[in-house]
DNA sequence: GAGCCTATACTTAGTCC
DNA sequence: CGGACTAAGTATAGGCT
């Protein structure tokens, strides 16, 4: 058993596949999250999986970007609008 | 020398701070980069440094993204508008 | 600053339950 | 599915140039 070095191409079983999801996509937020504290950086940042669902982070002033995924989400078409 | 572990809170040295922001924000979209292709799934990152610096990765639907982040980065008040 | 180095800390593929 | 385990793989703090 044990770990072995994967090529960065998509992973054919799906099983695997969506374990790999759930975790690398749990790494990356919280590396995210690390980054924003540690270095008072601003970050957004949206995941949907291929199987439609939707994961998101963001803080401070891209608070805005939640109304963009619900967009996304629904696939209802939209344009940004300079006020 | 070498590694030790750190607290989860903002860095209170500058230079140091700089440092991890430049190799944080590039573990991070490596990461982003990684999970998209092994699993297929669409991602849009951006991150704002302290000092304004803008960076941002994303695939498919999430491009037309692009224009919020040139509204976000030079202050430019907008709103998303349903077709 | 950017780039290299290295020991340590963290992440995660594969497996089992 | 979701969680736990563990060793191999990866990221990175601190140091140096």
């Amino acid at each position: 058993m044990t770990r072995k070095k994967i090529p960065i191409k998509k992973i054919d079983n799906t099983t695997a596949r969506q374990v790999s999801f759930s975790k690398r996509r749990r790494g990356l937020f919280k590396k995210a999250c690390e980054l924003s504290i540690l270095c008072d950086a601003e970050i957004a940042l949206m995941v949907f999986s291929a199987t439609g669902k939707f994961f998101e982070y963001s803080n401070s002033r891209f608070c805005s970007l939640s109304l963009s995924y619900y967009f996304l989400l629904y696939d209802i078409p939209y344009i940004l609008c300079h006020l």
